[in-house]
DNA sequence: AATTGTCACTCAGATATAGAGAGTGCTAGA
DNA sequence: TCTAGCACTCTCTATATCTGAGTGACAATT
């Protein structure tokens, strides 16, 4: 365990460093201290050796280590209280009865992406979470129709396709009657399976043409698993942070962005406000992710805030914990 | 005009500096031209003081200017014939029966974009484009209703909403039934306007808490304005061109992708393919932008591939002839 | 035993200098 | 009209030097 006025110099010492990200010299802290510099470094010397500091050369300031991270987030951090100017800001969203839950929980991300500068994801309840409410098809100009899916939660995709001359309306409403019949209720990840081995058989019997409309709606399924539901705001807040000014880590975290299936890990079991820390979190080792469980009228989810790992964790979990006290019902 | 010499030295020069990404020096081109490089250089002075070439600094090679690409691609680029590998490539994708039309242009510019390491762009048609064609309202659990809305190029865009309790079935289906009675064939740009003055003021006789509703739909339709049916294929392709190599023309480009309405005016008038070089477009000066319109099935929209101004033209405006010749109907 | 003052030492970053190489413009001659 | 040659310019790279921030260690002080 570490000393008490250890602690106050690593605390001082986090907080020096989000606020500059330059790393922190014995000097600054004992103006606070109001200690010599020497105590400070020797204090220094003993948070290093226990790895809650590092050094990026022999004669440099100290950096937090992930360790010393962890150790603020755990047991220094207060959570920061609220301006009133921000809390504001989220309530006029909250008391804006006229947008729906999920535009409200993007707005309040917008600004919190806006007032953190990090970049904020919103990741959707998961196709397993999912099931099948109705399915239909609807035909349009020309031939061509969509097959729209909608799930309990009220998720909708839909597929175009083109479908030949001679099947009938009466045929494409045999089909959709019968996967409304024996498929609703069905979790999304398991109705490709049960599309497979129990509608094609029987409707390969009634309708001629299955093939066209039974992969319009093979595809419609698949597009819940690939999508997954998952959007970012603010996505170019974190480049702003000095941490990314160079082309390397700029280019890396972009394609990592992209690459959207890699932050699938952001999904969240637990029900509090969890903190990912550096190489803690599956997606990168140079950022720390926040992330939380929203439940806002049956609609669910995950919401996470992805920033450096020198990120202002007061302020965040304030946030974070002031929106879950507002949404989650 | 210029010169029959000097139009080959001009295309030297740029297929050379497209090649290397470095300004090109009179030595490398009189080795291809078989004369000295004296007699080169005085072609490039006059091509220089011409306008289609530039130096970056006194005594550097020659570095095309955007009249010079201009000129080439006007005058002295023909489109490069594909590689066989290339060309089956793209026909397994268009001879896959099973892709719908819209998956099988997304396959199309995916390798493309991986052929070309550059970033493809696709846009849907517009909402003006697209009309009403249907609208539904459907019950989920615990009072959440999902609303949809249907148009005839067979575009699908949903709201969820939480009801109040003394919300009946009939009412919603008053609701429904009417905008699909009256509104069905406008164009969705201006359903909003006909939905505030011609719909809501009869709900208002009929449905107690019409706002609800009313506002659902309202929100869905100006979905379409907003997402204009716009994505990226390969998005961090660009960023591994040389140009791009500085943080700050990445974070510029990076932001401009995000921002994505300054993209609209992607959007293309004329049938051809049609090269907007640096200046040209309205995007980014730094690059260029190929576009050209598709019509597949009734579905149309513009696809663009956005590249540095050191572009392959003549591989590009191939490619998109070959898929244009293959999926226009 | 903890704190402090002092001092030699280290390293990053800024600045200056020099040399090599690529490329040019210009001029005179073929 | 083309070419050879030469002086010149500028970038790029490498190297050296200097400065300032910061450290560790140790002896002196509280």
């Amino acid at each position: 365990m570490i000393g008490s006025r250890e602690e106050q110099v690593l605390k001082l010492i986090i907080e020096e460093y989000i606020k500059t990200a330059k790393p922190v010299g014995s000097s600054s802290i004992c103006e606070i201290l109001e200690c010599s510099s020497a105590t400070i470094r020797n204090e220094m010397a003993e948070l290093e050796k226990l790895g809650y500091l590092e050094k990026t050369h022999i004669s440099s300031g100290r950096v937090p280590s992930e360790k010393g991270y962890r150790y603020y987030v755990d047991n220094l951090m207060k959570p920061k209280d609220m301006t009133g100017e921000d809390m504001l800001k989220l309530q006029t969203i909250f008391h804006n009865n006229s947008l729906q839950t999920s535009d409200a929980i993007n707005k309040c991300l917008e600004i919190i992406s806006d007032m953190t500068n990090y970049t904020s994801v919103i990741l959707g309840s998961s196709s397993s979470e999912n099931k099948l409410r109705q399915v239909e098809i609807l035909p349009l100009e020309d031939n061509n129709v969509v097959a729209i899916v909608i799930t309990d939660k009220g998720h909708v995709e839909h597929k175009n396709l083109l479908i030949s001359e001679n099947i009938s309306i009466e045929e494409i409403k045999t089909t959709t009657d019968l996967i409304n019949k024996l498929l609703v209720g069905t979790p999304i990840d398991e109705v490709s399976e049960k599309l497979e081995f129990e509608i094609k058989p029987i409707i390969g019997k009634y309708v001629k043409q299955h093939e066209a409309i039974y992969n319009a709606f093979y595809n419609a399924f698949s597009e819940f698993a690939t999508k997954n539901n998952m959007h970012f705001v603010g996505k170019t807040n974190i480049l702003k942070q000095p941490e990314f000014n160079n082309v390397d880590k700029l280019k890396k975290i972009i394609e990592k962005f992209e690459n959207k299936d890699i932050i699938n890990n952001i999904k969240e079991e637990d029900n509090g406000i969890n903190v990912y820390i550096g190489s803690e979190n599956d997606f990168d080792d140079d950022v720390t992710i926040i992330k939380t469980k929203y439940d806002i009228g049956g609609e669910n989810g995950t919401i996470a805030i992805v920033g450096p790992k020198r990120m202002e964790y007061d302020k965040v979990v304030a946030l974070l914990e002031y929106l879950k006290s507002n949404i989650d019902t």
